[in-house]
DNA sequence: GCACGGTTGTTACGGACCGTTACGCAGCGT
DNA sequence: ACGCTGCGTAACGGTCCGTAACAACCGTGC
């Protein structure tokens, strides 16, 4: 990542840090604007970035903020199915369709980067290594989401809650931000539809963390004592068997 | 489906066949053959398509038979993750690693194609459709995902085993198959694992579902008798709430 | 044919876990 | 003050797991 951002020629502090968010990301924005027009969009929390049905017409980059993806079934049940941070692409998973397939919500004042969906592909083929980044990206959506069903069909209520917690206080780091202490910007609710827990649940097991000395929890302001403790219970610490 | 068969020339019984199976599937392998190396392979049950671990150098098209994908966590707990059965891709997931992410392993006879990957990209470049078709694949890809995730947080045992049914009823019927009965290429254990479940709790949901007289089971064969008792079940008939 | 072990599927029972329900409390805006 | 929303705690009950024993099916070999 520091290597790409070095072998660019900076023009400003301003281009630097959208370089550096830019490499950051999976999608090269700068290179990617000169063959699309890419809009900017600011949202409040509660605000959508775009809801089920609505037409399809292009995928986001966040580039500021904090977004949940919410899946509908059709009898009304809903779950979170993921959440996102800067850098990172929302909006994929309707890809190929005429209306996206869920929704999508700032929990945080938010700035997301459009960037219109059929121009993409277009640009893709005067850019290969866009192309090649944008189906790793899809990739890399596609294992991230596998790696949490794992989780949660074989962790218990408890060790999802630590895995989720691990999970933040790693892309909190990627950010530059502190992976020790942050504010969780979703409510219990959304932690344990996406964990398919209950909310009381998630509190009971964040409850029992804090008593275990492993975090330290004051409504969304998370601190974490024990990681390699919290990892062990996640199962990403060493072989149990 | 049937209109894009009937536009194409067809040279002989077999590759009007082959053309079907092509344009069934995400990609065609057709026109994707005049660019890129395609090679057969068969695998006999138990026999892998690849591991985690091994050089990634391709993606696959089922053409035969039946597979799964395992995920496997670093302390060694395993899931299967999907279940892959003609016209579908494999390895997808793996895209932009240097190595595969997980295991695919044949539950019956089966022949996939290969489809080097490199090689792929680089014929999106003079193929449009092909780099539209591959990345709608991916976007399915995580949709699928997602709504099974979906089912996992917010359904019960027996309802998940009623999703499983209707998705399996379905996908045979896609392929031509009766929907109403058909044999199960998995264990009870694999079924388990895909769904979050303990394989005795899948028998049991399989033998009260036979009870309740939605469907008839004997080991794998499987009869659907009241298909709409088991969508109502699984959330997809209508509205609960 | 028959016995045999290995694998897979089925059933039963006790117990852990988590969902359900209920209530209490804090923060915040009206 | 009031209501509203989000969060924490507790008691109860249901679902699902864990273990175990048993039955059905498979191929093998005698």
């Amino acid at each position: 990542m520091h290597a790409i951002v070095a072998q660019t020629p900076v023009r400003s502090a301003y281009a630097a840090r959208q370089q550096l968010i830019a490499s950051a990301g999976p999608l090269d924005v700068d290179q990617l604007s000169r063959h699309v027009q890419i809009a900017r969009r600011k949202l409040a929390p509660g605000q959508h970035a775009y809801r089920a049905g609505q037409p399809f017409h292009a995928i986001y980059l966040v580039h500021a903020g904090f977004l949940k993806t919410c899946d509908l079934s059709e009898d009304g049940r809903e779950r979170v199915t993921s959440f996102h941070m800067r850098g990172e692409l929302v909006g994929v998973e309707s890809i190929g369709l005429a209306h996206y397939a869920c929704d999508v919500v700032a929990l945080d004042d938010s700035e997301i980067w459009e960037l219109p969906y059929p121009p993409v592909l277009h640009a893709c083929l005067q850019m290969p290594e866009l192309q090649s980044r944008l189906t790793a990206a899809l990739a890399a959506q596609i294992r991230n989401d596998r790696a949490w069903m794992l989780a949660l069909g074989t962790l218990t209520a408890e060790q999802r809650v630590a895995a989720f917690l691990l999970d933040m206080a790693e892309r909190h780091l990627r950010l530059g931000f502190s992976p020790r202490r942050f504010l969780l910007r979703m409510g219990r609710a959304d932690i344990a539809s996406f964990l398919g827990l209950k909310h009381e649940t998630v509190t009971r097991a964040l409850s029992r963390l804090d008593r275990l000395l492993c975090i330290e929890v004051q409504r969304r302001d998370i601190r974490l004592l024990d990681t390699d403790g919290l990892r062990r219970m996640a199962g990403q610490g060493e072989a149990i068997h």
